[in-house]
DNA sequence: GTTAGCACTCTAGCGGATAGAGTGCTAAGA
DNA sequence: TCTTAGCACTCTATCCGCTAGAGTGCTAAC
């Protein structure tokens, strides 16, 4: 059976009641607020069919329907539209991501503030990796009792920094070795400099201190995977607004989740090719997640996919407005990482 | 009326019992499960004297007794030790703080994570005030496109970063500014630079770029004050563990005070002087804060009070346990930032 | 000062009854 | 053949009254 033109207006009909009212929908209610031009008896076989096809589903007999995952899918992928933002929220937008906060930290933890709050939704922010960046410098200071800070920059302005102790280093050696090392690596991107026979250089430009080339190796490798899966997480107890995370177990499963880093690493792994896109309940593939949607966009940064910006609701979410919403703090973010503007 | 030793023991075992039922106690059960030597109905009796000073609550008339703020505040000054932790936790700690993360935030990140698992509650976890701070270097170092990348680091090994436009910078002038500035200002705590007439040195050093002086200031200044309030949570979820979180809108509530700068400010303002200390219930004076209890320690950095780590959870805590456990992580941290080993 | 005994109070939990919402089916109508 | 009105049916949520149980405060005896 296929979806004529009328199922999909039901469907429409089931999913946009149930999003404004976490309620089972039932014929008559449809009826009455969308004008299908069809009596509740219709309705009804036609949600009957809905039924069998496996997008909606009944919580008991006597009650209205729901949608399933697969409902919301078809709702996404053939019925909701994207929503330009209201004029309120693109000025929001605009106000609070501008160039004053130029540094991607800042940038996208105002990002997922914004985001959560409008929304009503937990925000969830992924830096870039700066696997692709290029280098641009490494810095070795000397800080008091023989410790040294390191630290690695990129051409797009990602800063690692780690401390590390190397005592006895002669003076004047650490101007050297940062020299060279910048020499050796500036304009190459990590990625280049992790995989070419440089690493050996490093070492032997570094050999009177293992230590040190360890973490300049350690912080190479932790931003080209990147500094990546260093989420933000915003909004948290936004989730908890919604009535089906009255339980708290609920909620706390999903806090919980989301709280290890594996977890999100394979949530978002699971995302299409796509700049944006949602994963439904289930789909999402991890049992804590299932009475969740994700909404999830990449950003782009230095001209790359840098990182992505996610939304994290309830499976009852205004899908349409929050994509919208995404996709406008996205590009906004893009333009001010890179200062067009 | 005072406090004689049976009132203590009755409260104790109050407390005790509560904290580990979370149910209303009633005078059979201390007569039972505690050996006071006396029968139910004496516990009755100072049950009843102990309300009436305020100590304990009945929730409603046929219900046994719970601990007001003011029962807990007694507990915890007259009653509770501070335990030493149990063996598991300490080597817990000590194979989680250690030397290899020696960074600040890192340190923190880390502290915190085991200290919302071993507790069960939620760890907060501030960064330290850079205001006494010595200054060791101020690096300019340009990117592509006219961007700068401005770098405040102490000795201690704080690092502040931001991104900044400074087009049309003549060049050589980005590394003379710098070489000035660190000569002029290298050594200073951050709190002399700010005070000083220096700043207005500043200025003249890089009069070429309003916009870069801007940047630089607003960096001092804000790890002076600090960086402080880029406070970190970890465990939220662990808040709806407890039963008194059962219903979503209380943990809700927390969570999101608890999302607020300025209600964390001020919370952690209430503070009295002592280096490990409790706010029970309402005497952190934030109504949203009423049904919760936050444990605080001060660790030092540096020779000075560095920044805060604190337990927020139910009041009906094990406040000996908790003040051991962040006694024992707040020393870690310290020994760890301070590289003694 | 302590304790046993007892009447009293209040809540949590259970079962039954009821109202209401929504369905599926049937048969009539377009 | 599709649509619709009508109707019997089902299931839940809610209210009510009842009861068991826990814990108290009071009194009187020790």
């Amino acid at each position: 059976m296929d979806l004529d033109e009328r199922k999909l207006k039901v469907m429409r009909a089931v999913v946009e009641a149930y999003i404004a009212t976490a309620q089972p929908v039932g014929s008559r209610t449809i009826a009455k607020e969308f004008q299908l031009g069809v009596s509740p008896a219709t309705i009804r076989n036609e949600m009957a069919d809905l039924e069998g096809m496996g997008l909606l589903e009944q919580p008991h007999t006597s009650a209205g329907r729901v949608p399933s995952d697969r409902g919301y899918r078809v709702y996404v992928d053939r019925i909701a539209r994207i929503a330009r933002p209201a004029k309120r929220d693109l000025e929001h937008v605009r106000s609070h991501i501008h160039r004053q906060v130029s540094e991607v930290d800042s940038v996208l933890r105002v990002s997922g503030k914004i985001l959560s709050e409008m929304t009503d939704c937990l925000a969830l922010m992924v830096g870039p990796e700066a696997g692709d960046a290029i280098l641009n410098t490494i810095e070795l200071v000397p800080l008091r009792s023989g410790r040294v800070m390191v630290l690695v920059i990129t051409e797009d302005g990602l800063v690692q920094s780690r401390m590390v102790d190397v005592p006895d280093v002669p003076p004047g050696e650490l101007e050297r070795a940062s020299r060279m090392l910048n020499d050796y690596f500036r304009g190459m991107t990590i990625s280049q400099i992790l995989e070419g026979s440089s690493l050996t250089a490093l070492r032997r430009e570094l050999r009177y201190c293992a230590r040190l080339a360890d973490v300049v190796d350690g912080l190479l490798k932790r931003s080209a995977q990147g500094e990546a899966m260093d989420y933000v997480i915003d909004g948290a107890a936004n989730i908890m607004k919604h009535p089906e995370f009255r339980d708290v177990a609920r909620a706390q499963r999903v806090l919980e989740a989301l709280a290890r880093r594996s977890i999100v690493q394979e949530l978002l792994d699971r995302f299409p090719g796509g700049d944006l896109a949602a994963l439904i309940g289930s789909e999402s593939a991890s049992e804590d997640m299932r009475e969740c949607s994700v909404v999830s966009a990449v950003y782009y940064f230095g001209g790359r996919p840098g990182g992505r910006i996610s939304v994290v609701g309830p499976r009852r979410m205004d899908y349409g407005r929050v994509m919208g919403l995404l996709k406008t703090v996205t590009e906004a973010v893009e333009d001010v990482l890179d200062d067009r503007d």
